[in-house]
DNA sequence: TTTTCTTCTTAACCAAGATTAAGTTTTTTG
DNA sequence: CAAAAAACTTAATCTTGGTTAAGAAGAAAA
């Protein structure tokens, strides 16, 4: 009866664990019972404070990470140490540095903690386990890396074409629950414009009406 | 013996338009003859000259395009006439609107020839059969995916992080094939700036030196 | 709470890159 | 080959966005 409870809940707890993981897997790709167990075998979790740095500069990323609660983001400094932001990751989303994760060699880019975060991370070593043992894994991991690739086309476009003020509304409507969370400052590294500049066409904007 | 001889020339043939995909499909995958022979038979081939359009804004892109000979281009035009280069496709490349493939939609690129090209496309439809016959042809487009969206990652923080000058010499380090063929316009194009300042800029390093 | 750190704002000045325009060279096409 | 169309250059002027600096306001930490 014990064992039975206990059971219970190590599915209960993992089911709160890796749950939101294993359903944006079920929206692309179903997957028997038994596949999830194996990949929930080989999934391991962790919590990152706020500010508190997941990769830096020059590490090489041998894991993916994927976002369960809070939020990530991941950017370079430049040269006289300003921030560029390339991506933030809420929940459900995965991020790292490709380059890094794919030639496994030094990465350029640096990932912390915008706010407590938990995430799920996959060894990049399990992950080719995970393709061997389900095929449709690799299904999975293209429509992912497509979708994504065809958000950074667009971003790519949008950064040659429209000036800052577009840039920046094109942000907010695209993450408006990250524009009420986000610090300007982090907005302004995103669109790639200085945080006085974002702050004095705001005010203008403002001023205006 | 006729027959022979044709069945000859026509595998020689296939060879001939078909043997540069192949190969690149047979870097990160290991597929069987027959496996081979199946997705010829879906492919077709297509001549574009210079200038000619392949997709316009608005189409919607129902097939892949792998470039064989000469060099496509991928870019919008923004209100005011201009236009803004994503990507070129040397031999050996792909090149689509992510966006537009994946959902069937209107996109917003157009796609050119730069020079006489030669083409090879799959039809969206085709290419989900073949995920079904061939599995591991899931696996090469995610590779395929992935290492897209590391360029592109890569590309990003460049535009957000290096000045103009900085991300022409980037261009020519990295495609010195494309800088020797292309008109300065379209470099320009593709780093983003105007030509007028590109020219004012490479004049400048010039009289440096 | 008080102190400290970070973010936001404002403003004056500055610089990278855009715009306009005109002349020159190169390429394409009839 | 001549004519037309692109592409390239140069220069003057303008604009977007960067830099510097300093104070105000919020948030975090002690």
């Amino acid at each position: 009866m014990l064992i039975f409870v206990l059971l219970n809940l190590k599915l209960y707890l993992s089911e709160m664990t890796y749950g939101l993981l294993l359903q944006s897997i079920a929206k692309h790709i179903s997957i028997t019972e038994a596949d999830e167990q194996y990949i929930v075998s080989l999934l391991s979790y962790k919590k990152i404070k706020r500010k508190q740095f997941l990769f830096r500069e020059g590490d090489v990323h041998k894991h993916a990470v994927f976002v369960t609660s809070g939020c990530l983001r991941s950017y370079s400094i430049d040269k006289n140490g300003f921030e560029h932001i390339l991506q933030f990751a809420p929940p459900g989303w995965w991020i790292g540095d490709m380059q890094s994760m794919i030639k496994q060699e030094p990465g350029m880019l640096y990932i912390d903690a915008v706010d407590d975060t938990e995430i799920i991370l996959i060894q990049k070593t399990d992950l080719q386990d995970i393709y061997a043992a389900i095929p449709k894994m690799e299904r999975f991991f293209r429509i992912l890396a497509e979708n994504a690739l065809a958000t950074y086309q667009h971003r790519l476009i949008d950064n040659l074409s429209l000036p800052a003020i577009e840039r920046y509304q094109n942000f907010c409507r695209q993450y408006p629950s990250l524009t009420e969370i986000l610090p300007q400052k982090q907005v302004a590294a995103y669109i790639g414009v200085t945080p006085e500049f974002l702050s004095k066409m705001l005010g203008k904007a403002a001023a205006k009406k």
